[in-house]
Parts: C-alpha cells; structure tokens; sequence
DNA sequence: CCATGGATTGATGAATCCATCAATCCATTA
DNA sequence: TAATGGATTGATGGATTCATCAATCCATGG
C-alpha cells in the first residue's frame, strides 16, 4: 500500500514525498545517490549517519517499504541502493527549487533589513530556531483591483 | 524557519518534503501548476477541492510559510500561484518516478502471481487498503557472497 | 549445535500533525 | 458606521509519526 495505484494521483504523491520527509532518510538516500551504480552496505550508512543500528534499520524500512531503495544480503551483511534513477533526480530538482527559495527571502531580507529595526545581524540571529519554515514577513501581498 | 538556510541540506529538503506530504496540498499545488501564468482565485480551490474554507486556508497557510505559493488580494478576495516554476517540476518528477514504481511493482506482482494461490484478480482485490504502503512480498532479496 | 556479529522487528511514551469549530480580520456596499 | 461576504487565525481533541529499548532473526565460525 505504499505506492499503491488506483488511487488519485495527488494521493500517491502525497504519500511519496512523506516517505521523504525526515532528514534521516532524506540523508541515506543521498548517501546512496553519491554512488548510483555501487551498493552501499548497512556499516557504510552507519557511520555515514552516526546513528544507533535500530534507529538507522527503522528508517530503512521506511524506504524499503515505501520501493525508494532495494536492499540485498550478501553472506552476513546487507547493501542498499537507489531503487530507480528517478530518485536521485527528484533529489536533485528539490535542491534546485530549494536555491530558488533561499535566494529570493535572502533578497527580501535584505530588502526589509534597509529600513527597519537593527540593520545588520538582527536578522541572522532571529533566523535560528531549529525546527521549521523560512522567518515571517507578513504573506499576503495587495494588488489592484 | 520553514525553509531556513545554515542547516545541512538534508534537512532543509526533508522539511520541503514535508510541506508537500499530505493530499490537500499537492492537490492544490497540481492546481495551480495547471496554469502556471495565471492566479487562481480561492474561490477556484474551493471548488476544485470541495473543502471547508477553513480546512482549505489551513494548507495554503502551510504553503505559503513554506513559500511554495504566494497570494495576492485584489479587493475582497485571494488569488494564488506557484512562487516558482520549480514547484511544477517537483511535481513533475515525483509523478515520473511514480510511474516507474507502480509500472515495477505491477511487474511483479504478474510474476508471483504465476505460481501462487488465484493468478487472476487475487492481487487486484488485494491492493484495497486506503492508507499507505506497496503491498508486501519480502523485501531483502539474497545473492551470491 | 552453540556463540557471535550484523541487522531487523516489535512495543511504548513523547512529539508532531491534522480536522473541526468558533472567532477574527479585511474590504466592500448599504 | 453597520452589515455582509470572503478568507484567515486560534484552539482543541484525535490520529500519525518518531526515538528508544528489548527481543528476534539470520548467516557464519568455533
């Protein structure tokens, strides 16, 4: 049922980029696409990541589940890799769009930065929880009717 | 934060990941990837999701902070569209890697059901769940050592 | 066959996300 | 300014996802 079809398309999507969406796995699967024609065995993810076995296996689970990787056993121990191509390239295209993004609120925060508050640092140091979405400035923009 | 730079990129992409991850959004996204040039009122979302307004502005909050869309108000009501071609292409490249996951998968599933239990619509029926996942078959294939 | 190293699976509390409802905001028109 | 329609925001249970720990599986070597 992870990539099932017979469902709206949006659906499947959806689905797909939530089994994207946690950095662990975000990070194996760029790990892999480093070597796109070389399995990666579990030991080189280990120490890639520094995570704990159990954590790191979940997480290849989750991929495994969800027909991202493919992972063979050789005698005692397992590799990974890209399961398609296409992977790599959507990792790609997200980085791409995320230049886009970074660079345009970087022009607006130095557009907003001419004007108000503290024009230097203020904005860096605000910028720094660790959790989510780009520093507010209000979203709605008018236009004329 | 919802896009912060001076993080490690797999975690900025795994947090884009995770704006795209649920139905609604990437329904609305496809929306307006639909006519990339124009803006699509509220209104027009409304309609071609059959939400509750409340429900709607909800994702789109979420796709503004992650500066997916942007919005603009022209006198009593809201117009959207994609902030950057890019969003289209993710979209694009999502549903080609799709393409090739369901056409594998499919491929398989032909194959087991040559030997096991009803080779006709078995695997069909199967397929049901409305949740997440590929359906199962073992996942570490073995090889030589 | 038992022990060992490598990796996966299962279970559980903590954290996060989501749908719904009420309340608010904003611009237009009366 | 009072009222209305369009849209967003806030708050709150309910559901998912995640990290951690213990237990299991699987192949090899003694």
């Amino acid at each position: 049922m992870f990539t099932d079809a017979s469902r709206p398309l949006y659906e499947v999507k959806a689905n797909l980029f939530k089994g994207l969406a946690h950095p662990l796995r975000v990070r194996v699967l760029e790990v892999l696409a480093a070597t796109p024609d070389a399995e990666t065995p579990v030991a080189a993810l280990l120490e890639a990541t520094g995570l704990e076995a159990s954590h790191l296996s979940q997480h290849l689970a989750v991929l495994r589940n969800y027909r991202l990787v493919t992972a063979e056993r050789r005698g005692n121990q397992v590799s990974y890799r890209l399961a398609y191509p296409q992977v790599a390239d959507l990792l790609r295209v997200a980085r791409a769009l995320l230049g886009e993004i970074l660079q345009a609120t970087e022009r607006q925060l130095v557009e907003q930065a001419g004007l108000p508050d503290i024009p230097t640092q203020a904005a860096a140091r605000a910028t720094d929880a660790s959790a989510a979405p780009v520093a507010e400035a209000s979203t709605v923009t008018a236009a004329r009717s």
